[in-house]
DNA sequence: GCTTGACCTTGACCTTGGGGGAAGCCGCAG
DNA sequence: CTGCGGCTTCCCCCAAGGTCAAGGTCAAGC
């Protein structure tokens, strides 16, 4: 019996004695041993590899909960799992950064990260939909994949240019707490609705009256947190200073995403756009 | 006065209204007027700029103590201390990359990653030595950086290859709220050594006795936690292997950094060393 | 056996940046 | 007048511990 106190433990593992009572109570790291009158706990040289593994993850931001789900599994799954964990990471502060310089270039005074502000007339139209309740970036991201499998699906028959872009309305905010809810929209000729409809059991049909757009185009690429500031940060100083006696819904709400499908598999971003009513002020 | 409510400006501002009301009472947002009777909050369009600025710097991670100090900065000095305040994190970042790539080899059992730990012997030497308690990294880097210029001052007598290298003792922790105490040393022909620490008021002198050590060399380039884990991973390791009866202070006590100045002003790693005392044990 | 000091125990309170809800005002519509 | 939604303050909650305080344990020295 090699065994050990918790302040001998704890510098050996370079954690706090505290750190080391929370994570046994957490289950995380057991002592070997717990006395019983004295309560006083015993740990095992063996244990050290493990409280090392256990602070190297804390290092990493990992949570208590995340690594109590990585400790029990096989070598492979646990690398798989901090890899999965580490990218994630990884793309979060990559969008963080791309907000970083956006910040740092909107002080800056180069106002050059505005986009230029357009509107459009969007005539009546039928749109056959799915809208549905999504929590986190991830599942609203394999929700448009859905979509798009689904119109690969039925074939819906073509319409000219951008009049037949399908898009995707923010209803709500989308994050790891509030989710949405998003609709995902086709627009398909008027005549044609109800038999197409009746084609897709998925989809719903709504016919949506004709209004104005201010839209923001934004090409393709990733769509980080800065490119969604710019943008709505964009139709928002529009709004405030344009011509247009508007109702515009701010706080991302009723946002669209129009998409191109410039091609089959070729799927890009088109433009942020915000729906308006009414009509010129002069 | 087109001022508007909490609630109007927490959709326009993206911010919730618990978070307006927080940053009332930490002084970052004061709202444009506070109803003396009911204590309702009416903000004014022109602070949604300031509130978006707060949310965005938010997201970046950056403390509400931190933010309050940005937003009474002129542009160009707030910009200044963003950039500031990123490139830490940044290099925050970089140094968990490292730290998580290697975790994942640590346990995808790549065990190239730990270093080859080698031992040498120390014959006694005088050294000439300042030790001081500083707390956090930048201030560790800032001692490291006076004791170089204090040697460049004196222009110690040079002695032969490694024994000439001078080095860094951590004596204990050093981070945000640990303060060490690190000692820097250099050695010193023992028969000038009390000419040498007379000429030299701020270096102290001291005689350490013969000794072992076990070291890593790590070569040169950035000391990320990655590094400091494997290295002191290697050297625990190896002491709980090899064939003496040694006495090593573990938890980085004692632990020392060698540097080799191969040339003026290309100051190197060189290795990470513990002490040893004992004999082996065959 | 007694004392002393180092170490251990639990518990309570503090931190940051809010979220959630309760209880009580405020203002507006019917 | 009543209801409803919005606003106020106040209190409790989260992670992941840090920092006491009060008291129990342990080994050494006398």
């Amino acid at each position: 019996m090699d065994q050990m106190s918790i302040g001998e433990f704890a510098t050996r593992s370079r954690l706090s004695a505290k750190a080391l009572r929370l994570y046994d109570e957490q289950g995380l790291l057991p002592p070997a041993r717990v006395d019983e009158d004295s309560g006083y706990r015993f740990y095992e040289p063996a244990q050290l590899r493990q409280a090392r593994l256990i602070a190297v993850l804390r290092q990493l931001h990992f949570s208590l909960a995340e690594i109590k789900a990585i400790l029990p599994l096989e070598p492979g799954e646990a690398v798989e799992r901090v890899r999965e964990l580490w990218t994630a990471v990884e793309s979060k502060h990559s969008s963080l950064r791309a907000l970083a310089t956006y910040v740092i270039d909107e002080l800056s005074g180069k106002r050059s990260v505005v986009y230029e502000v357009k509107t459009r007339e969007i005539p009546e139209r039928s749109l056959l939909c799915v809208k549905r309740n999504v929590a986190g970036e991830k599942a609203a991201w394999a929700f448009g994949k859905e979509f798009i499998a689904l119109l690969r699906q039925y074939r819906l028959p073509a319409l000219e240019g951008r009049a037949g872009a399908f898009f995707q309305i923010f209803w709500g905010e989308v994050s790891e707490d509030s989710d949405g809810p998003i609709e995902w929209c086709r627009p398909v000729p008027a005549d044609q609705a109800e038999a197409l409809v009746a084609r897709c059991p998925e989809l719903t049909l709504r016919t949506e009256p004709a209004h104005g757009e201010a839209f923001v185009p934004i090409g393709d690429g990733q769509l980080d947190a800065a490119k969604w500031q710019v943008t709505s940060g964009s139709l928002e100083a529009w709004s405030d200073q344009q011509q247009h006696n508007i109702d515009i819904r701010m706080a991302s709400l009723g946002l669209r995403i129009t998409y191109l499908p410039s091609e089959i598999g070729q799927d890009t971003y088109q433009d942020f756009a915000v729906p308006f009513t009414g009509r010129p002020r002069g």
